[in-house]
DNA sequence: TTGCGATACTAAACACCGTTCGTTATGCAA
DNA sequence: TTGCATAACGAACGGTGTTTAGTATCGCAA
């Protein structure tokens, strides 16, 4: 193979290895991928890697890219299930947790906070915002119906970081012995919205 | 050197490893850690901390567990800091979120969602019971003073889920363009004790 | 048809990692 | 003085990400 690829061609290829390292990824967990085993899976070495991504690095940054858009488009799915905005509400924290359950690498790869990198490239960053919009869409439109009061911004964000606290506490085994996940994740919401003011 | 260790020398040896390794975490981060350079810094080789440690993962454990019970520690010191049951449940939020700015790696590997071992030491387990325990009693206290009502235990799984995510979401660069930290952390805050609906 | 240039990929090496193993050197007991 | 137990060492193993020089193959121009 010496005939030059085109810039599609690339881009198919970068998605291919991406692809292999996801599917290892969510087999094996984050810890145990390896560009080796990834051109092994691919029949190739290691180092061909290079031609496609400049690093592990840039290739976890192409993977958090695409679990974001992956997550975001479940989200918005979930908002588009229905019209009742309750209703809405629920889907998503459902939607939300269902991606947590069954794409626990994924997950872990868009909120890990071990990445070396401060400066994220611009797709990554834009990809975390439509995540982070996404999350924060419904609740202005429950505040605009008059369902909720306070900025919608903020309310969403609370809503976001309680589920994710929760999520990530889980994950770190840190709730083994606690009251049941469900029970906690619907009162977490509940408390939000009606709060525990005697 | 060959004349052999009482148990609590070995017990001290074991804690200076453990004092280096969190210099290092502390001031290199935690993907930078490694044996040998824990070794370098004491004058010895790697292999010699197999005297003391099973694995860097048991090594791990054992940070994991003096970061829990320093953490505790500061959590009771801010418990016990007023008697005002407001404003100590002001100080604990205080101490919490000031131990994950200034320890954020003790504050990682207490955390971790990425550990291999499903099975944590006892010790471990421990450890991790109290800082679940510690953030739970000033929760009971204020349910039973008639400050907030609910089960306790749930709510306060709901202060801390809250609280987590907020930091572990700003540790992920997902809060970079979300309103101030101290804001979203008093809103949220606010709205699990009053709520938001209309 | 032949030969050239471009290039996708390889093989080998580098420095590092956690871990294992056989050896060394020390200090007490006999 | 001899012998033993053992704390720490040194070298190695297989693994990692990454770099480098080389190979083999293709399209195209002569």
């Amino acid at each position: 193979m010496a005939l030059p690829l085109t810039d599609e061609q690339v881009l198919d290829v970068r998605e291919r290895i991406r692809r292999v390292a996801e599917g290892q990824i969510a087999r094996e967990g984050i810890s145990a991928i390896s560009l080796r085993s990834i051109a092994g899976e691919l029949g190739w070495t290691a180092a061909s890697l290079y031609r496609y991504f400049a690093s592990k690095q840039e290739l976890l940054s192409a993977m958090r890219i695409a679990a974001h858009n992956r997550f975001a488009d479940r989200i918005e799915a979930a908002h588009d299930s229905t019209a009742n905005l309750w209703d809405r509400s629920r889907a998503i924290g459902d939607a939300y947790l269902d991606f947590a359950e069954t794409q626990p690498a994924a997950y872990q790869l868009m909120f890990a906070y071990d990445q070396e990198d401060k400066k994220d490239p611009p797709e990554l960053q834009r990809a975390r915002k439509r995540s982070s919009l996404t999350l924060t869409t419904y609740v202005v439109e429950m505040v605009d119906a008059g369902l909720l009061q306070g900025d919608p911004v903020v309310l969403a964000h609370a809503f976001w970081a309680s589920l994710h606290g929760l999520v990530v506490l889980r994950m770190a085994g840190q709730l083994d012995h606690s009251p049941p996940f469900d029970l906690l994740r619907r009162e977490t919401m509940r408390l939000i919205t009606r709060g525990a003011r005697a």
